[in-house]
DNA sequence: GCCCGTCATCGAAGCGCTTCGATACGTCAT
DNA sequence: ATGACGTATCGAAGCGCTTCGATGACGGGC
């Protein structure tokens, strides 16, 4: 193994200089800098992560909690835990992946153990187990998500209060006057998960603000009880024509029941999903949909973890204004 | 922070029994043990895993690297990825993520600088660049998935050879003599992925030797496609009782599509798909399958190289057995 | 011509742990 | 009694790096 006394005596300098050109903390002088890289390139010199991590008390690696519970869109997990891995990488960091099953001892034992600097932690409930530890920990943390009380922790997450809402104004501005959405799975809601629950609140503030007429029905991400709740639907509601889904397993079926009882999509009822735009696009017909930007939350999600690594304030609330993309399952209503 | 020689004094021993304590490579009588372990609970002592790293040269991490690429079926990459890190906890290590996009470069970059003891590699190619690498390693690394020529390296995966044929098999057993494979996209076999072109040589060789019809028959992972496809089977096979889909995006697509010809599932045509259980009991009729043990494969990845750092020898190949379970989509051919 | 400030570099201390002798004390066979 | 051996513990060296203070060298202001 090769290491940082190797380098410097090839290029004829002591250990701390090569130090400082790595870390750019002095100012070198060019010629020596040149010297310096060229031994490193030569000698494909790479520093000890556990002696940097020592000397440094800074081990250039973050913690990423990832949920693996029932209710929980897997690709959307893994679009997340690729897009923080690759900001990571940006800021010259790794990842070390942690199960939600680790629980807070989890946690704990990665931050007092400076296996990592800071943490990031997806799926917060509301009443989250995992808060209070968070907060006595003295590294960094942000959370990908929000739970009932927040105090002075980073969050960050989809704006799903304004998602369900533009839903609603995105069917009202089409002429629809009675629309409903079909949920998440009621452990979902029980749970006191926060986005489902935002939804939901945000579809009923605009319903209500619009003079609409509308519900929240929770499903189960099951066939058969999308089609069932679907011709429920249809049956108690006749003069229903507009449908928002969140609940990603059951999209596709939702269309098909609405299809084999007759009524066209979007001649007769529109649907409109919170789904990932993939999903959406290779749908029949593609649906239009609110994403969640995965990609953008969890990029966020590091930068503010560095921000607060280099000791800078951030915000301690960030909501990521929702976009509705319009595809072809949504039309004017008839009238 | 809390350290070592904390601990020693509280304990009234020298720092170094308390590192024979916790690694248990000296004997340590009882009652100092005792004590020791008292302390370290009452001062919340944890190691510090730089200087651990440093001092043992062993950072008790190990790499995982995940696919991101289209085509791969993300579901099944997060059950991978979950096992592993539940493995690695229960040996004591935790996981460092990597992603395909960082390739040989990241694979090198963690291992040169010690932030990990040993790696694994899925969704490993025939003809994998990042081989070489792997091989001058001084690390041990494990692949998921079997390259054209794997050497000495140590490779784990379900035996798609036999997977594809145990399906041929349950297919004739049933009495069907012309049957279909449905397989995965055109790039994926361009791609030279092992595992598709596997399961379509092990399909290709039973049918082969129970004297069957049946060909391979690529698919796009749009329904457009599947629907495409399963009409003009439909048309130029009159004679088609069984459909082997190893395709997991269009399973559902392909069951309607033949629904919509007419063909009733199973009574007309069985089908038999290779996707996660919990996607095969949730379809409609619930289909026979063959399952992706990423469980299992993930939990002996990570033994096998466990193994290997202990300088245990381990088989260079390791196939696990297909399972067929069989459910509603599959029955006896009509005659 | 002298002092001071800046720039470039060096040397040494120290980060917290593991590990390798060395030591001390019994115990047991001779 | 004596030596050989096994068990329990200690002390010190060292893992490879960062960082702080010190040291020269140089140029500018007076």
């Amino acid at each position: 193994m090769v290491k940082i006394t190797d380098v410097a005596r090839h290029a004829g300098v002591s250990p701390s200089t090569v130090s400082y050109v790595l870390s750019g903390k002095r100012s070198i002088s060019e010629e020596t800098r040149r010297r310096v890289r060229e031994s490193i390139r030569e000698l494909g010199y790479r520093p000890h992560a556990g002696a940097r991590a020592l000397a440094s008390s800074r081990s250039n690696v973050l913690a990423l909690m990832i949920p693996l519970r029932s209710g929980i869109a897997v690709p959307v997990v893994m679009q997340f835990a690729v897009s923080v891995v690759t900001a990571a990488r940006r800021h010259d960091h790794d990842v070390l992946l942690l199960t939600q099953e680790e629980g807070e001892e989890g946690l704990r034992r990665v931050a007092d153990s400076a296996l990592v600097d800071a943490l990031i932690v997806m799926d917060v409930q509301m009443e989250d187990p995992r808060l209070p530890l968070l907060r006595s920990l003295d590294r960094p943390s942000v959370l990908i998500g929000f739970p009932a009380d927040a105090g002075d922790l980073t969050c960050i997450d989809l704006d799903f209060h304004a998602a369900g809402a533009v839903c609603v104004e995105h069917l009202a501005g089409l002429g629809h006057r009675e629309i409903a959405l079909i949920g998440s799975p009621p452990e979902v809601y029980a749970r006191q998960t926060g986005y489902a629950q935002r939804v939901a609140d945000g579809f009923a503030s605009a319903v209500a603000s619009h003079g609409l007429k509308g519900e929240v029905h929770p499903c189960e991400a099951t066939a058969d009880a999308a089609r069932e709740l679907v011709a429920r639907l249809l049956a108690e509601r006749p003069g229903l024509t507009g449908v928002l889904v969140h609940n990603e397993p059951v999209v596709g079926t939702v269309v098909r029941a609405l299809r084999a009882a007759g009524r066209r999509v979007p001649e007769d009822v529109s649907v409109v999903a919170m789904c990932p735009d993939e999903m959406a696009e290779h749908a029949e017909p593609p649906l239009s949909s609110v994403a969640i930007p995965a990609e953008e939350v969890g990029g966020r999600a590091v930068d503010l973890l560095m921000a607060k690594l280099d000791g800078a304030p951030v915000p301690a609330a960030t909501l990521l204004p929702p976009t509705l993309t319009r595809r072809a399952s949504s039309a004017p209503a008839a009238h």
